[in-house]
Order: structure tokens, then sequence, then C-alpha cells
DNA sequence: TCAGATTACGAAATCGATTTCGATACTTGA
DNA sequence: TCAAGTATCGAAATCGATTTCGTAATCTGA
């Protein structure tokens, strides 16, 4: 029904060939010739079949983002995240697919690259290191292309885009310690995922930077981002012998959470105790009292993943391209000076 | 390089018609044949490609979701929809396809429909109400099934999916006037919305059901969703001859704006002002005070668009597919009795 | 003026699947 | 036993583009 090349080439009374030749900016047609084309194609709206171009150029322009983040919990994320990916992509005249029932099925993995209906994957999910490692080796022996978003992979041959986080858990650790603080309590998530490990380190570092011994007392690690967790964890540290005079969320979520069983418990913030987030999500802006964060530029690491996926698709090069992007301490009322002090 | 039907032929000793059949369950194949073609499949790690299966059938089994909101603003909003929307379509095997630059393009709506690329459109944008009949025509032009949404449009050939904002304005407003408010602001948008008239309808009627005179001076138009004009508005509203005492606010970011306002000004939220937004977006719940909004059942709203235009392009039914859905009340703290009662 | 180079175009192969139609072998029933 | 029916398979066309290669016409320079 629609427009067809040989419907074009019938009407002008060239052969397919040339007329394909025209449109793709061949040099063997004549200027008048191509103007001619030009004009037709206008005329018929002639637009070429995806389909019939993909096949034959064994290319889609087509990026897939395989995501498999709890949406809700992450929705700033996402929400910076993706339109910032598609600006990109579409600048490179790419378009993004959206794949978001893949999680922990390798299978399907293996079949989206070999359907090849996309040209390069980004995955967006939180898997443990060695999946990753697994995964990445899956899409390698397919030779699809790919980047992880948005974590760090140590294994040395992986393409990914991470935030620095040692970098942004030890400058919110030392900004508490320049108010003051000792006793510096860290709520932190499975050991599997390497931002926890990160995040853990920089705490770490910034405590022994200040000469503070590191207490794993003050250290509770919560099975889940299930708030029930969280709950728990923070009575845990409320109800320690030496309680924490700070506490360090693993995410803003879980900090936010803490807000409000504070004010049930007419626990003061920041006078009383501090607390401090990561992540830097929209709320974290507007509850009372704004909570301190590490805030990331979302935005930039959907670009840069996608601008790296690109550089593995055209150019093909040997090394995998790494991105760790800085992150922003963003100090704001639910830190304050130690009460102890 | 990846393996094809060819070669599972090959290896087989059999011809592509045959393997192709025994994969497409069609019945002219025998069972032992069929089980050794699903053998081999599984040996060679045989996908077909989808590129020329789409070209073969003329279908993508791709939706496409054209969005052009501003996505930072309506975060929540898409970091909701689209989950839904996905999960709703690769349970029926298609998968979503990305478009953001197309705004204000006809041309490039009319290169996706002529390319076939995608099998439906899902648009997510806020034209004004013309602008929406346009596009309509040109994709049916196309024979492209198309869904618009999240948007009421009145026009009665147009398949969408939108929220009952007549209802949620007129709810939220009577609980206003419940309260004891007689004097009850309203920042609108301009009214080449379809949204705003609704909810500018929901707030007259129950106004009107009231038996409380429409007073012009207390609705104000913005210019745009910038914060800029709501700060304005809000200004224009203190300095009424005779204030309101409560302000609906056209969307949760305004409200959430003023509330920081009225903080400024040292106004009391609901002891002075009664304040309320709209959408029921993740940090209405948690500003000080609350915010009381109406909340959208957005996943909802996503899934339905999906399931609509599946069923425009699998039944092709004559009759457009339209669903108002209903949406709720949350009452919270930042609306509270009439201070002059 | 003529061999060789250049220009402009078309025929046909190709990408990888699906589908139609025809052919063969095997059953079935009278 | 034979005609008719059924089960199973393959050859070839097809979807709509791109690309390779060959050819005819024109141009160039000595």
């Amino acid at each position: 029904m629609p427009v067809t090349i040989k419907d074009l080439s019938n009407q002008l009374g060239l052969s397919r060939s040339t007329v394909s030749k025209a449109l793709n900016g061949r040099s063997d047609v004549s200027s008048a010739t191509r103007e001619r084309v030009l004009r037709a194609v206008d005329e018929l709206g002639y637009q070429p079949s995806a389909a019939a171009r993909n096949l034959r150029r064994q290319r889609t322009e087509k990026l897939g983002l395989v995501v498999n983040y709890p949406f809700q919990r992450v929705a700033d994320f996402l929400a910076e995240l993706i339109p910032g990916m598609a600006a990109v992509a579409e600048d490179a005249e790419y378009n993004l697919i959206l794949y978001t029932s893949m999680a922990g099925n390798e299978q399907r993995i293996k079949s989206l690259c070999r359907s090849r209906e996309v040209d390069g994957i980004i995955v967006a999910w939180p898997p443990g290191s060695s999946e990753t490692v697994a995964l990445s080796q899956l899409m390698a022996d397919e030779q699809m292309p790919h980047v992880f978003l948005p974590r760090r992979v140590s294994n040395a041959g992986i393409s990914f885009v991470a935030a620095d986080h040692v970098q942004g858990a030890r400058a919110l650790t030392q900004h508490l310690i320049s108010l003051g603080h000792r006793r510096i309590g860290f709520e932190r998530l499975p050991e599997v995922y390497e931002t926890d490990q990160d995040r853990h380190a920089g705490y770490a570092a910034a405590l022994r930077d200040a000469g503070i011994a590191y207490d794993p007392s003050l250290v509770i690690s919560a099975k889940s981002t299930d708030p029930h967790y969280h709950t728990r964890s923070f009575k845990t540290f409320l109800s320690h012998p030496a309680p924490p005079t700070a506490i360090l969320f693993f995410t803003d979520p879980m900090a936010i959470n803490a807000l409000s069983l504070a004010k049930e418990q007419k626990i003061r913030i920041p006078q009383d105790l501090s607390i401090a987030g990561y992540d830097g999500i929209l709320a974290s802006g507007v509850t009372e009292p704004a909570l301190t964060t590490v805030g990331q530029a979302v935005s930039d690491m959907g670009r840069l993943a996608v601008e790296s996926l690109l550089q593995l698709i055209e150019e093909q090069p040997r090394a995998p391209i790494q991105h760790t992007l800085p992150v922003e301490l963003i100090v704001r009322g639910s830190t304050g000076p130690n009460p102890k002090d």
C-alpha cells in the first residue's frame, strides 16, 4: 500500500538502482536525474521501508535499553536518564527500544542479540558483579556492542558509565566529620553491588583520613531496598549503646523514611541527629528539613552512555570505553553540628 | 555471521520452507521433523532475523511512543507511565520505541508512519486541540493506528486515554468548599489545553453547585509552566483586595513552589491559607505540610493506552477507543478550615 | 581520429525470512 | 486393486531496499 522504490522508478522511467543511488548520494548519478528523483519523492511521499533497509544494510539504527530497575523507586533517575539518552541517539539518527522484562533471563538477552533488532545495548540494571561479567561475555560472544549503566565494573574489559561513588561517599562523610561528628552510622546494601562497595570504601576512607576508627557496629547492611528493612535498621541505630550522632543512608528514599520515623519519635533533625541521603532525587529538596545528599549528573551519564555505545558500534575500538563521572555534595538542612560537642 | 535459516536447513538436509513451517507451527510438518528442527535450533542457537521477518510479514511488533513533555517536569508521570506500557506491550510480544525529537514536526511523524518501523503510535505530548486533530488525521491518512495520551480529545473520531479532570477539579474544589472556603483562587494554564478546560470546568461546576458566584479575578492563567509565572500569580493572589482563602494550583510543582513562597512570607499553611496541587507527584507527599492533591492512576493509563493501541492494530475496529479514568482526591495537610469563619 | 578514460545508467544478486503452490508418497475405502 | 484423499515436503516467488558489475555513450588527449 505505501509507496515503494519500485513505484518511484516506474513513475520516473528509471531503474530502482538509479533511484536508490540518487537517494543515497552516490556519485554515479547525474545531478539532473538526482533532482528529478527528489522531486518525485516529494510528490509521491516516498519513504524507504525500514525493514527492507535494515535487512539489506544489516543494521537497524536502533539501540536497546535494557532496564530492570523498579521504575517507581528510581523514577527521578530514569526520567532524567532517558531523555538525555534519547536526545543523543536521535541526533545520530538512532532510536531507543525499551526492554523491561528480561531480568535475569540470559536467554532473552541472547535472543535479542541474535535477532539483530538493535545495533547495540545499554544495560541499566543492578546485577551482582559476577552476573555482569557473564552478561558482558554473552553479548561479546554475539558481537553485540554494549555499555553498562550506571555502574562501575571492575573487570577490565567491560565498557561502562558510572558515577564516582567513592568520592561521593567520601565527601559526604567528610562533611559530617567537619561538623564534629565522630560516630557516623552507615546503612549500606548487600555487598554484591559494586555501588555499595564504592560508597562503603568512600565512607571508610574519610574515617581513616580523619583518624577515626572504623566501628563495624555502626554499619548495617540492608537485605534489600524494602522500606521495612530501613525502619528496622534505623531502630537498631537508635538503640545502639553508643548511638551515632549522624547517619548516612544509601539512598534518598531510605533517608526520607528515616526523617519521618524521627519525627514520630520526636527526634529533632538536625539538632539531635544528622541525616544524609544519596542520589539527590527531586523529593530530597522538599522534605522538612531538606536532605543533605549527593547529586549525580544523571543526564550526562545517559548522554555519555549513548555516545560511548555509538562509538563502539561505529568505530569498533579494541579497548572498552569507561567513564567515571564526578558527583556533587549537596549540603542542606538535615545535617548539623554534633550535639555532643 | 549469525546463524540463518539457510544454515539450519543445510545442517538438517531440509528445505528452508519446511524449517520455517516447523518453527511457525504450521500443520504440514511431521512431528518428527518438527522435533529435529527444534533440536537443531537449540544446538546452533538460531534466532530469526528481525529485519527479514519484518520485511516479509509487513509488521514489526514495535510501538512508537512519541513524547514531547519536558521530562524533568513530568518525571513522576513518565516514570510511572513507561513501565506500565512496556509491561503490557512485552506481554503481547511488542516493544516500545522512543521518539522524543519530533515535536511540532509533522513531517517527521509522516516519515515515521511511512517507514513502517512501528505498527502503531502512542502520542504523549500536550499540543493544542486543533493540532491534535490535524495530527490524528495525518496518521489516519497513513493508516497508522494511534492513541493520544494522557488527554481527552473532544473530536469524536480520535482514540485516547485520559483522566477525568472535570471530576478531579470538582472534587478538589468541593473539598475546599466543605472546609468553609468561599473565595477560592485557581491558577490555570492557557486554554488551548483540553486538560485546562476540563479542570476549569470542574472548578466552575463545584462553585455553581454550592451557589458561589464565579469571580474571574480569582482565576489567573499562567502563560507557561515556567516557575517565574507562578511566583507572579501567587503574589497577584495575595495582593487581591479580597484575597482567596484557598488556592488551587494547576499542578503540584506550582503548589510546591507556592508553599515555599508562603514560608518566606510567614504565611502559615493551612492556618492562614489553604493550598492544593494536582497530579499527586511523589514530592507532594513529603513537603511540609504535605500537599492536598488529586492522584491519577498513571500506570493504569499507560497500560490502557497500550491495550487500546494493540486492539486498534489487531482488530481494526471501526470506532475509536476512548477511555476516561477516574481520579482520586488525596487530602493532606496543606488544606484546612477557612480562617475567616 | 581513435584508444582509453569517464560518466550515467540498468540487470541481477543479495539480505533472510515467509508463503503459495505443486509434487510425491502413502492411506483409505469400496 | 484402484481412484481419491491425506500427509509431508520442496521450488520458487515475494517483501523492498542496496550493491556489484557490466555496458553504452560521451569525453579526453595525442
